[in-house]
DNA sequence: TAGATTGTTAATCGATTAACAATC
DNA sequence: TAGATTGTTAATCGATTAACAATC
């Protein structure tokens, strides 16, 4: 098995796709580790690092080629592949992340959207109708379903996410403030935004005192 | 001047809050670092160096009187204090931030809401009226906003954060996927949708890879 | 070929864990 | 007092940075 890939290096991967989009976009062709260095903000030898966790993908004397490089991280995040999702929890947040085209973009195609409650329930979002949540665990089975995001309250959370491991989920986008318990198969992302919240809260008192 | 705290601690931090919320909820009032240990999932030894960086909060032989702790940790992270908000970009996601009333009870007042979008000005989401971007740097230099959450396409993320920087603004909450620079007394918390959904691509992947 | 820049090893730095004296 | 558990120092582990030989 080859050596494991630490959260550190995983979380800057998406970081140096999107870079290496707006250089694309920019019509750069190649970029050294240097280069790349000064836009990004880490430093060269830490890129070079990275990269070479997953493959030599430079030239020396020459840098990287920015389109290849770009589908080669692609590839390494797998967004070559499309993922059948489903949303659960169709409330403000829960909307917010249907309508939102770019993950559908991605690959992460949102196939069904169920909710509890009756009031949201037959709503049409996007093309959907928004389908009872009795109704999830017989779909998932049924569809190939890989991935859930999850916006419930957190009471509903782990309960939901037991159904959906039950299932055959293999991938849980989890909004709801709650740290999931799941078997090592099923991987689990958190979106915790009051924590996000808390540590803006934190980083302004600090900033506060340094300058006093 | 005291030592400096490092990101991972500060981290963890909001995430110590949350569990010692539940433990008030099911009236426990006394905690060792070993017990927190096992239902948050750091080390009893994390917990407690984490915890001495900011103050000797428990009692030998006795471990951490529950409320108390939750409140010095409260206090650590700013949120016995108010802070005047607006929120810039009505769009989905906005609504949804505007909307969770989570953020207001933890002092984060939403005083005003902006776009630039002729169809969304006006609108009502609470009991705020839309209001048209261009009247933002006023309103902010007027009404002692401290914070923003900014909600709008990437192109004119920071074009936004530079006027909310010049009006006077200390904290950006930022869900553009782009990287503001901002001055050194501006800070500023990311979060990236498309990252975290990323990351959860990848991490799928290696399980399947590590399952073959 | 000479210059540039990678891939990779070694050195450093920082964060986590272990250990234990202090003390409630 | 004896037992429990902290606060804190020391040891370990892992991540970042520096250095440089390999090579395009």
């Amino acid at each position: 098995m080859s050596k494991k890939i630490s959260m550190a290096v995983i979380r800057r991967l998406p970081k140096y796709y999107r870079y290496l989009k707006e250089l694309m976009d920019k019509d750069v062709n190649r970029i050294s580790s240097k280069e790349l260095s000064q836009i990004i903000g880490f430093t060269a030898s830490q890129i070079r690092q990275d990269l070479n966790n997953f493959g030599g993908f430079g030239q020396q004397g020459y840098g990287y080629n920015v389109s290849e490089l770009y589908d080669e991280i692609g590839k390494i995040l797998g967004l070559n592949k499309e993922y059948n999702t489903i949303l659960v929890g169709a409330g403000n947040l829960g909307q917010a992340i249907a309508n939102y085209s770019g993950f559908q973009k991605s690959g992460f195609k949102i196939k069904a959207i169920f909710d509890a409650n009756p009031r949201i329930i037959g709503l049409k979002i996007r093309d959907l109708e928004v389908l009872d949540v009795e109704l999830m665990e017989e779909y998932v089975k049924e569809n190939d379903i890989k991935i859930a995001a999850i916006c419930i309250p957190k009471e509903k959370a782990q309960q939901v996410a037991d159904i959906l491991v039950r299932a055959g989920i293999k991938g849980i986008w989890n909004f709801a403030p709650i740290d999931l318990h799941l078997p090592d198969d099923v991987v689990v992302e958190n979106v915790h935004l009051k924590e996000s919240l808390f540590t803006l809260s934190y980083l302004l008192n600090e900033n506060e005192e340094a300058t006093k």
